[in-house]
DNA sequence: CGACGGGCATGACATCTGTCATGGGTTTCT
DNA sequence: AGAAACCCATGACAGATGTCATGCCCGTCG
């Protein structure tokens, strides 16, 4: 029996889904979360075999549980399922030690054929994500560039991003620039969705 | 038994939700579908009691969908599920017959709840997004100042608004000013994105 | 008719942004 | 050890942007 944690933000979805895979007889969820940190709090609880998480959750970046985990739980291996799968994510969630990568597009036994191929060692990620991946190429951005441009995607002017990612001003429209410059934009609004939609952020 | 049409993009998603669903004794899952277009083909076909319809498909609307199936099968009731929920649409979708409206926020078992209840001739609206709804309140924005700030949305120059909206570039200001000030935004592009989650445009 | 609101435009001013030069600190690779 | 790349910061300058006052044209409503 395989023994799954089962992280999403959305009650409906979280609920649809464990009863899905609940219909597997080899498969059993053992616990769900709402948030990346409750998703962390229970796995050191109930050290389940498979955590299936969503990857856009409100506080902790699916990835980022990832991480955590893989470093905590070494035996639990990690896959995240996503609606908007976008080729940066996907590089970070593979760096992030993540096994298996799906899009919810798939069909409803591709999951359950996914958790059982990660259980036993295997990776998985989902074909046409990995094509985008390749196709999109390497991200340009410097980790700082991204973080301070992801801050931007909401509008927010200079001075506040500043504040959220804590480093001056000046660094921010340093960083800004140079973001713009590599993503041919000519403000860092237009940089900022550039680098979205290419999948560098 | 009531009879049901399933419409999400998300194949994983929706296979969730017909499992979910068909774990009630009194409901049965009757078709699905993939896009908006096929959801209408399909209903008209089955003739479902209820259909239940993701708002963001990629080919129609799901609100475009509830509109042309409460036309053609007004026997049919129509709801709405969805992830993003904004008010604009949730008023849209109200004008457009829809009976039953629920962000995928929501306990499993209320959306077996509220087919049943939309079924029989009832409304049901999510408590929390009928209050984000009305306190969003009228659209302030006057019809040009909504054009500018949609040209806005994607971050360009003022300049190109104007040529794209065949304005001088100091008209262009003086409506983006304004809605700025109506958001209660610090910059047009913080302004175009309130005005956008308000459903303003 | 006259007041009112919206559409459109211009000009002036203060502030915000984007760009560039510069410099010091750290890590990584050769 | 030295080079290269990144991180962080400051200062200066030009151009973009936000704000405000002002004016004209047009349609609507009382």
């Amino acid at each position: 029996m395989i023994r799954i944690l089962l992280a999403d933000d959305e009650h409906l979805i979280r609920g649809a889904l464990a009863a899905l895979l609940s219909l597997e007889d080899d498969l059993e969820v053992v616990a769900q979360a709402a948030t990346g940190a409750e998703a962390l709090a229970t796995a050191r609880v109930v050290r389940p075999d498979v955590a299936v998480i969503d990857l856009q959750m409100p506080d902790l970046d699916g990835v980022s549980v990832a991480q955590a985990l893989s470093a905590e739980l070494p035996s639990c291996s990690t896959m995240i399922v996503t609606s908007h799968g976008r080729p940066g994510h996907l590089k970070r969630a593979l760096a992030a030690g993540v096994r298996g990568f799906l899009p919810k597009t798939v069909s409803s036994d591709v999951l359950a054929t996914v958790v059982r191929t990660v259980h036993s060692g295997g990776r998985y990620v989902d074909p046409a994500l990995a094509a985008e991946a390749i196709s999109a190429g390497d991200n340009p951005l410097t980790p700082r560039e991204a973080d301070v441009l992801e801050l931007a995607l909401e509008g927010a002017p200079i001075d506040e991003i500043a504040r959220r990612a804590s480093l001056s001003p000046g660094t921010v429209r340093n960083y800004l620039s140079s973001a713009v410059g590599k993503t041919g934009a000519s403000n860092r609004h237009e940089a900022a969705r550039a680098a979205r939609a290419r999948g560098w952020i």
